[in-house]
DNA sequence: CTTATTTCAGAGGAACTGAGATCC
DNA sequence: CGGATCTCAGTTACTCTGAAATAA
């Protein structure tokens, strides 16, 4: 994922917000910290280089003084949505030679891999 | 692992550094860096703090005048051993409730996975 | 001469702990 | 007051590129 990443100029954890807030509009700071298991103090790290960066905008939500609401901007979207394509052709050559059911067996391990490692989101 | 390894003092590359030392005793900074992909510069600076904490010591190759031969210290052994224990719970928590052929399955697909990804060293 | 190995120097992104301010 | 959120300050480990010296 570095690799590939970095001709767009994201790594890898950049990557992960990026996709949390394509999947979340508006999250909070504190929930993009949790959602990929940092401090909240590091998050501010990885914000404040997407912000200078331009791939996202933060503004005051309306109903909580205290949080800032996170979104992606046109940029942000654009190189969002190249970085999956990417990764998309990655996982293509990964799973290749793979029946249907092996894609479907697989998954559903994994799944079950993260849920006894005590996620209970998946 | 990041989590686990802390209270043992160590992170997640240097765990993988101590663990390709122990497979490989004596090898070199170089093979190191091509065993976990990063380049010999980064693995300049991994070797150095495993060195600097008595993990790892390393001697001049006799019949290679440049190159460094890598081993764990008796005390870098005991760390490794720690932490191997402290991992494999983890695999089995994780693994729980999977059938000896779920498994075996599994470990196929994997294997499979990385193989498609280049490395034939799997 | 070419290639491989080791290493220094400089830089950047990412993670932590500690501490504090703000808001509900 | 308690709990959640955001953020500053400082530190550390990791990784990169560029450059260079040494050895096979």
């Amino acid at each position: 994922m570095d690799e590939l990443l970095r001709p767009l100029g994201l790594t890898t954890p950049q990557y992960n917000v990026l996709s949390a807030i394509e999947h979340t509009p508006g999250i909070s700071n504190a929930s993009l910290a949790r959602g990929v298991f940092v401090t909240a103090q590091s998050m501010v790290g990885l914000v404040i280089n997407l912000e200078r960066t331009g791939l996202i905008h933060r503004t005051d939500d309306p109903s909580h003084g205290r949080v800032k609401r996170a979104e992606l901007t046109r940029e942000g979207a654009t190189v969002l949505a190249k970085a999956h394509v990417l990764l998309a052709d990655v996982d293509k050559r990964m799973m290749s030679g793979f029946s249907q059911n092996e894609r479907d067996d697989l998954q559903r391990s994994l799944r079950t891999c993260v849920r006894n490692l005590g996620d209970p989101s998946v």
